[in-house]
DNA sequence: TTCGTTTTGTGACGCAGTTCACAGACGATG
DNA sequence: CATCGTCTGTGAACTGCGTCACAAAACGAA
């Protein structure tokens, strides 16, 4: 679905990889997450139905299973801990968008670049540490210009912690990485 | 309450006003909000105890009344209409950040200070729109320095836009900000 | 192989906003 | 009413990152 639409359901993922970005009346887009089978999105619609407040699109042909916002209140009332479930899951997500609209705000560019590629690259374990995104994309997840984040990446191959092909890279030396996330600078 | 607290508990203000803000690890901060009586806040660590991802403070003494987390669980497994009930104010919250953290990274600094200016200026009913926030604190919501807004708002009294005394400013012509706010540009 | 398309690498330049550095203005406090 | 701390205004220099403009790879299709 796209922002601005009008809807009331909650998704889960059955199969495939989505999407989760916001964008800017300009169209310049932000992404903020790829998602996979097992997580749920488009809470926000359940809990308080109107327009989304972002956009998800799916990256490969995908299943996703969806709940009405009505069907959810019904269950709520019958089985009172299935609301504290959904505000617990709530509670995550406001955590996880404070943590975004930190990093945003106050980490510069290479920072940003840095944890955008730990964080994508812990859960796909047995592809240890690879990501398969082309600099264009990856741009968009940091919130720059594909070409600042090419400036950057060549630095970082240079110095041996990350090798890049050609819509994809390879993380090489994740403490180094770690290090970029962190002081750049103090 | 402070940044990276643990706490577990939802207050609501009964008097005074509180400033919602987050704050990065260098110690600069971004001021998101300020809360007047009948607000909540601290709705994070009730849905998901654990650390505070923002902090509050009382701009002036300030009466508040607070409901620890146990308590709530307790009264949503007794009534579940009230679970239905929070997990709509979580929308609300979800809602909220997420046109906060759009508005910081797509929109230039002039716009996102005509938006926060606004924004500010709407519920203190009597006092039509006139705002006693400091030039230095006002770039704090704006994420920006002092030095910038205050030349911004020097343009905008040259225009008559607004007009501003020491430690606060008065809103003249709300259909000028409400253009820049926008615009500005497309 | 040989195009044509998409992705990558890099430089030159510009601009918004920061940093630094003052100067003046207002309000409390003695 | 004189003084001191806090606000405000403004200019100059710096800088991170965007914009523009190519050149060179990498890959798919013909």
């Amino acid at each position: 679905f796209e922002q601005g639409d009008v809807g009331d359901t909650l998704f889960a993922i059955i199969s495939g990889t989505l999407e989760f970005s916001v964008l800017s009346r300009e169209g310049r887009k932000l992404s903020l997450d790829v998602m996979r089978p097992g997580a749920l999105f488009g809470e926000i619609a359940l809990f308080d139905p109107g327009t989304r407040t972002a956009t998800v699109t799916a990256l490969e042909p995908s299943r996703v299973r969806g709940v009405k916002n009505p069907d959810v209140l019904r269950a709520i009332r019958e089985t009172p801990e299935l609301g504290i479930d959904m505000i617990q899951l709530a509670g995550e997500r406001l955590r996880w968008m404070s943590s975004q609209l930190n990093e945003q705000v106050f980490l510069p560019m290479p920072a940003r670049l840095a944890r955008k590629i730990l964080y994508l690259t812990v859960d796909p374990s047995e592809a240890l540490s690879t990501l398969k995104l082309s600099q264009a994309e990856l741009a968009e997840f940091v919130g720059a210009t594909r070409e600042a984040v090419s400036k950057t990446l060549s630095v970082w191959k240079r110095a041996n912690v990350i090798e890049s092909t050609r819509g994809g890279l390879h993380v090489l030396d994740r403490d180094a990485l770690q290090v970029m996330a962190d002081l750049h600078q103090i």
